[in-house]
DNA sequence: CGTAGAAGCTTC
DNA sequence: AAGCTTCTACGA
């Protein structure tokens, strides 16, 4: 029997199956789906079996014997393997690293070092000094590299000298991270009769023994739930001692029992139950659940506005899809994975429910996704990566804010789980619903195009008023004489929340760091005049550059448009945000949300409960404040510039100005108190923020749509990206232009069907360089189905030999969403 | 001629 | 990716 294995060691050269003899006591074990240990050259790496066979190309006798199976029963199902192979040829990435994707971290085995004493401690070789790490060693048995190095942390010298001296012997063990929660259980192995007949016997002498006695006894008569080590010493005071002594006479053994960690499990959920639909809820409804019942693939956009209550179609959605006797994922961005969300599906299908989320530990993660593995649950929820929740019977994906950029992962494998989810159902016979009040551009035209079916929910469920946007001209008030980053209006507003004890919410949007040249009297900024994008200023050599294609123009004193010299770069930071806010209202409470005060775990949490519990008049952050957020005191909303979203360097810029525009405007006055909103701006007849004041989706789609089709941007064409990295520039420029040509010859072959993509670069990558390394990028523009993928590896491959010699990276990402 | 570091090759 | 072999440049 053969064996085909992925091993992990993803390079190009080694990125295919391996074939491996397997032996015969292990052949029970492996199937399509185990990981197993097999040795590869001199070292031994783990590795994913794809296929069992009977025969091999190889010459039998150079193949060697698979070393030991690390699961009991497969943990990829075949379904998944194959979806691995589609992922790794639709992104480009190495099988091994497509196949951990679809894993819960806790199942990504590395392989580490362990020491073990090579002599006793007390041997006369040990030289005094390190007579203390040896006894350490020699206590512990087998200790890994990291602990020990941690243990020595500050006398690294002495590990050294040990390893030289041949003091510890040095082996590689395959490990998994982590090992299921166990707890020591006493299980009884011997008859009711034997067990009755050994208490009695032991009554007198060892009254502790005998108690023990008599609970295997009716345990093995009556069955039951074998008692905890621990339980039995904290409650009937029965110590492991007694323990003991009946396993060795044989009454009794010691087990390890596998526990299951649910973080919900003492957790009371509100029971909810199926609400009556209003008619467009109904109607929106219908459709999803016929496919779900005719078990065909069925794509569905369901666009409604914040409030419009798409959460109640989907929760029916589901109860459908378990009435069809089907599975059900659902996806929602990790930032809005609150225990609102949670709760609402928890209350409707209680253990049903697995919840994939990142605030969970690693082994509560296993749990939740060993309770999918196992068939325990029928509905997995959870942010990107639980588009692969190993069900085999799916009938229903839906994605909430199938437009957040979240879904898009931006290491490698570079998947959008959106895609994922459309491949993935088309493979079960599944319907899909991208739920979103703001679609991506690219989902809303192909629902206008039939690739899904359009359902609309045009008004709010309950019948609330959208919010009050007031949009703030800012290069008005510099012209009124007010240079600070606060408007008169928002000022206004600030005091008037202060005085009535509500709450505010301030955003200051600064994602994706990047400086522009901006006019603060006409709101001019520099633009390519070949890609429509913001130029990027770069201080160090005082220009503006197009990371699109390069194109330079040198810094302007006085600007271009109107002739002032109020011309600078932009940007300011969340602290001087809070400090100017300090000064503004003398004892003013805020809160501040940034990387530098969420960066410990739970930090996030934390403010915003203290927030909740209005133990702050202001929440002051980035973009992690605009989402899901639902406090009632909130009443007020001030976006502090909508520009710096508006201006990044990203043809990308208005839509996720808007997107988040609307999104922002949805978090004030959600409950009885009336909501508003300001936003300031240095652009304010800019269409992204008119539409959004207006809360038309529909009007900005059709606007943005128009540029992009001019521009030949997506959803017209389609992108891919390759970014090289090299620590020397000179080096670097002449592989990004050899690329650049192997590029461009494999695209003229295609010229003849008329689908020749166009190639753009190389020009320096928007970070030009990070960590010691330049970095160069090639965009490609493609249509359609054109076989871009090809290509691209083709052209990597053909550079093979830099990436192996000089060290050159090179990356691909195939439909980018961040360009920057 | 010896040796150290770089470069190349192989992994079932 | 990483361990092992081969190449090659330089000092004695």
């Amino acid at each position: 029997m053969i064996a085909k294995v992925i091993v992990d060691a993803p390079a190009r050269d080694t990125d295919r199956p391996f074939d491996y003899a397997v032996p015969d006591k292990l052949a029970p074990l492996v199937r399509p789906g185990v990981r197993a240990a097999v040795p590869f050259g001199p070292r031994t790496l783990n590795g994913f079996v794809l296929a069992v066979e009977e025969t091999s190309d190889m010459d039998p006798s150079r193949l060697k014997p698979l070393k030991s199976v690390l699961d009991a029963a497969p943990v990829v199902t075949e379904e998944l393997l194959d979806l691995a192979g589609w992922l790794s040829r639709k992104y480009l990435c190495p099988q091994y690293t497509a196949l951990t994707a679809l894993l819960p971290s806790a199942l990504k085995t590395k392989t580490e070092t362990v020491f073990e004493a090579a002599v006793p401690p007390s041997s006369p070789d040990v030289p005094e000094s390190l007579r203390e790490l040896l006894a350490y060693v020699d206590r512990r048995g087998r200790v890994p590299e990291k602990s020990l190095l941690q243990a020595f942390a500050d006398r690294a010298e002495l590990l050294t000298s040990a390893i030289l001296l041949g003091l510890l012997t040095e082996s590689k063990e395959v490990k998994d991270r982590l090992g299921m929660k166990v707890q020591l259980c006493v299980r009884p192995s011997a008859s009711a009769e034997a067990l009755t007949a050994a208490a009695d016997a032991a009554r007198r002498r060892a009254p502790k023994q005998a108690e023990l006695l008599d609970r295997l006894a009716s345990l093995a008569d009556e069955g039951g739930e074998p008692p905890l080590l621990a339980e039995l010493a904290r409650d009937s005071g029965i110590g492991p001692a007694a323990v003991k002594a009946l396993e060795s006479k044989g009454f009794c053994v010691v087990e390890a029992k596998e526990l299951s960690r649910d973080p919900y499990a003492d957790r009371r959920f509100e029971a909810s139950r199926p609400l009556p639909l209003t008619e467009t809820q109904a109607a929106a409804l219908s459709p999803i659940r016929r496919a779900i019942e005719a078990k065909t693939y069925a794509p569905f956009l369901l666009h409604g506005v914040t409030g419009s209550g798409k959460t109640e179609v989907y929760l029916q959605a589901m109860q459908a899809c378990l009435e069809a006797g089907r599975e059900a994922i659902l996806l929602v961005p990790e930032i809005s994975l609150t225990p609102q969300t949670v709760n609402a599906f928890k209350g409707r299908f209680g253990d049903e429910v697995a919840v994939m989320h990142s605030r969970l530990s690693a082994g509560e993660r296993y749990d939740e996704w060993r309770k999918i593995a196992r068939r325990r649950v029928k509905i997995a929820i959870g942010a990107r990566s639980a588009i692969f929740a190993p069900f085999t019977n799916v009938g229903l994906i839906i994605i909430d804010e199938e437009h957040e950029s979240s879904y898009k992962q931006e290491e490698s494998p570079k998947y959008h789980a959106r895609d994922v989810a459309l491949e993935r159902a088309s493979r079960h016979g599944a319907a899909v619903v991208l739920g979103s009040a703001t679609p991506a551009l690219e989902t809303y035209l192909a629902a206008h195009r039939g690739v899904y079916t359009l359902l609309e929910m045009p008004d709010r469920a309950f019948g609330q008023a959208m919010p009050r946007v007031d949009i703030v001209d800012m290069r008005q008030e510099l012209r009124d004489g007010n240079r600070s980053m606060f408007s008169a209006r928002l000022r206004e507003a600030l005091a008037t929340r202060l005085e009535r004890g509500e709450q505010s919410v301030l955003l200051l949007n600064r994602r994706g760091y990047s400086t522009f040249v901006m006019c603060r009297s006409c709101g001019f900024t520099a633009q390519c005049p070949h890609c429509d994008i913001t130029l990027t200023y770069h201080r160090s050599g005082r220009h503006s550059r197009c990371h699109y294609c390069g194109y330079t123009e040198r810094e302007a004193t006085r600007c271009p448009s109107c002739e002032s010299e109020h011309i600078r770069h932009f940007g300011a930071g969340t602290q001087r945000v809070e400090e100017e806010l300090a000064k503004l209202f003398p004892g003013i409470r805020t809160i501040r949300m940034d990387v530098d005060t969420t960066s410990t775990k739970g930090a996030h949490e934390k403010l915003l409960a203290d927030f909740r519990e209005r133990k702050a008049d202001v929440l002051l952050g980035t973009q992690m404040v605009a989402k899901g957020l639902d406090f009632p005191f909130v009443t007020l909303v001030g976006v502090i510039s909508a520009d710096t979203v508006l201006r990044l360097p990203d043809f990308r810029a208005a839509e996720r100005t808007f997107q988040l525009l609307t999104q922002v405007a949805g978090r004030a006055g959600r409950h009885q108190l009336p909501g508003e909103v300001v936003v300031q701006t240095y652009t304010p007849e800019h269409y992204s923020i008119q539409f959004a004041q207006h809360h038309d989706f529909r009007g900005f789609a059709r606007r943005e749509l128009i540029s992009r089709r001019e521009l030949g941007y997506p959803p017209y064409c389609r992108l891919a990206l390759a970014t090289l990295a090299h620590e020397d520039i000179s080096r670097l420029v002449t592989s990004s232009e050899r690329f650049a040509g192997e590029l461009k010859k494999r695209f003229a072959e295609l010229r003849g069907a008329g689908e020749e993509p166009e190639l753009l670069g190389p020009v320096p990558s928007p970070i030009p360089k990070l960590k010691d390394r330049y970095r160069f990028q090639c965009m490609v523009k493609y249509r359609g189905e054109t076989n871009v993928a090809d290509a691209l590896r083709a052209s990597a491959d053909a550079l093979s030999d830099d990436v192996r010699k000089s060290k050159l990276s090179i990356q691909l990402d195939v439909d980018p969403q961040v360009l920057l």
